[in-house]
DNA sequence: GCATATGGTTTTATGATGCAACCACACAAG
DNA sequence: CTTGTGTGGTTGCATCATAAAACCATATGC
């Protein structure tokens, strides 16, 4: 069920060397594994905590700073980072005041899933569960969602067992020949 | 050269102090949100990359430092905060080498999901999805597998809008001891 | 214009990361 | 038993990111 050799996949994630300062961060742009890709992006301490709060509903630099306790230099980095990712976008006015808001994106609310999960991979193992403050639930009926779930295409449930990695088909040159 | 004040460090923002170097990372570990209880544990750049491999089989420390390409000192200090945080679990022989192995356990592959979220992120909305190398497929069928889906208790399919956070009901003081 | 709130940038300090070098141990050869 | 090599990891140092505070710029109100 599992191959233990070698696998033909992503063999040998390298490091993009920018220019010449190759000691940055390990920077994952050009990996080909989704996974590095989506963390290139969200992966670092504070996006998925500002995105969480956009998705409920904050929009305000000032909103995020109080309500996350970060530093405002850390904030406005992460805000850029997020607009430069496609993730924020500054709207400039909402309530009057002449200064910007953040909204988020198509991509940024496509993040949801990720902090569901993350949401129930704390509810599920966390040593102190009884220390997690909310819990997600059907605005409708109020009550808890179920565990996110992952489908074969013809509905079966599926777990890490029963599903493996394929190369992408075609490199596809441009249009078919 | 100028030596600036004294900098007086307790402000009084929120961060939890550890025991005197309050200028850690900000650690997320008393949060209430489970969403920052669980970047705390794999909120890194590396950890849920070497889960990753973990889950397609790895097991030894060089395999993990060979296909990700990581210094050495870095993947031992992640293995040993994955073995800290019950994500990983050392298991003392396998091949025959009197050497460890990291290998999952229930809490670590309960990341499963997490990561299916932030590959199908990049599958979405990735700016070059033509570089992401790999498809998740369902292995019997070798069929794509469906997006993740979050459904509400009697399984209607629900979008971000239609959830909400309640506040846990009942703090509990432990009921019957 | 001046006080204040908002929205940042700059400055400075510390911790995390990255890489190379080094060390400890196991195993094999001589 | 000694040497050699591969694996598994630690130590040192350079660099970068992060954090906190101070500072600055623009708005808004009086």
């Amino acid at each position: 069920m599992m191959q233990p050799h070698k696998r033909v996949i992503d063999a040998g994630i390298r490091q993009t060397q920018r220019d010449e300062t190759m000691v940055k961060r390990t920077s994952f742009e050009g990996d080909s594994c989704p996974v590095a890709r989506s963390l290139e992006a969200i992966g670092d301490w504070w996006s998925l905590l500002i995105i969480r709060e956009a998705l409920l509903g904050l929009r305000r630099f000032g909103e995020f700073q109080s309500k996350l306790g970060m530093a405002k230099n850390i904030l406005a980095a992460r805000l850029r980072s997020l607009v430069d990712h496609g993730i924020l976008e500054t709207a400039p006015a909402s309530d009057g005041s002449a200064y910007q808001e953040y909204v988020l994106t198509p991509k940024g609310r496509g993040t949801f899933p990720i902090l569901v999960a993350l949401r129930q991979w704390s509810e599920a193992f966390d040593d102190r569960p009884e220390e997690i403050a909310t819990i997600l639930v059907d605005r409708e009926k109020g009550r808890p969602v179920k565990k996110l779930e992952l489908r074969a295409e013809d509905g079966r449930l599926l777990t890490q067992a029963e599903t493996t990695l394929k190369l992408r088909p075609a490199p596809r040159r441009r249009s078919a020949g």
